[in-house]
DNA sequence: CTTGACCTTCCAGTCACTGGAACCTTTATA
DNA sequence: TATAAAGGTTCCAGTGACTGGAAGGTCAAG
């Protein structure tokens, strides 16, 4: 398989299977003899686990211990569960930030007419305010 | 006000102001005899607008934007709002996708039994699940 | 024979800082 | 007075995870 078709199969661009080589979340694949990158089936689903672990919000380093205990038939699935009730906790801590933000420009917002003068509570707050 | 004090009074990083400068945000300080920058009460006010700017999610270039309308006393309140808003709805898009993370996490978690054993419902899915 | 779609490498840019080196100035203390 | 700590200065590099683009090689079709 080259890079493209691999690629198209995995749902990740080409660049970013290059991406991964480069910084040793895959092994270099192995080249035909024109240099084409040659990919097979164990491949293709090693691109699949990266591609819906990264989807799940997990960063490459994470992805790269993931396929570890993924490979590592002697695992203890607490390790994963872990990893995974981490993630979720990250996940909360950013959406609970957000949502913090919404609030605050919600509020400013609120009071804000919107039409062609100038007055406007959303500077006026973010000038001063206790905000 | 030396850079150190102007940067604890806006709640920034003194290194933050420079690169602010370095990029344009805020003009160039003046400096002393010593080359030390030099700060008003003016360019503290400035710095916290685009503190609280900058925590309310706004980008820099879009802080830069915010800094002109509220320097323009000819703005339409309603440009601010547009922000405001466009920003809220970004919000709520990064929001409901990390909470799509979540749930997707927690859906994987749930047959995880989390012990000494290999068993692993979560790499099985990141495998090869339809999830 | 050429066109277009692939593939290759390498460098640079994104965003908003942050760390660190190497150096100078000011302030406080022994 | 010496010196050390705390502050200031510049500049370069790194972060994360790609992505764009240049410059070039390869391959299949018309």
């Amino acid at each position: 398989m080259n890079i493209g078709e691999v690629a198209n199969q995995a749902g990740v661009a080409p660049k970013t299977i290059r991406y991964y080589e480069s910084v040793g979340l895959i092994p270099a694949a192995t080249r035909r003899a024109n240099g084409y990158r040659d990919y097979r089936t164990a491949d293709l689903h090693t691109l699949r686990f990266i591609q819906r672990a990264r989807a799940l919000g997990f960063a490459v380093a994470e992805v790269e211990e993931l396929l570890t205990l993924w490979r590592n038939k002697r695992r203890k699935s607490s390790a994963v569960k872990a990893m995974a009730t981490a993630k979720i906790d990250e996940i909360d801590r950013k959406i609970a930030a957000l949502q913090a933000m919404k609030r605050a420009i919600r509020y400013l917002t609120a009071n804000c007419h919107g039409d062609t003068r100038p007055e406007c509570p959303i500077l006026d707050e973010l000038a001063g305010g206790r905000a």
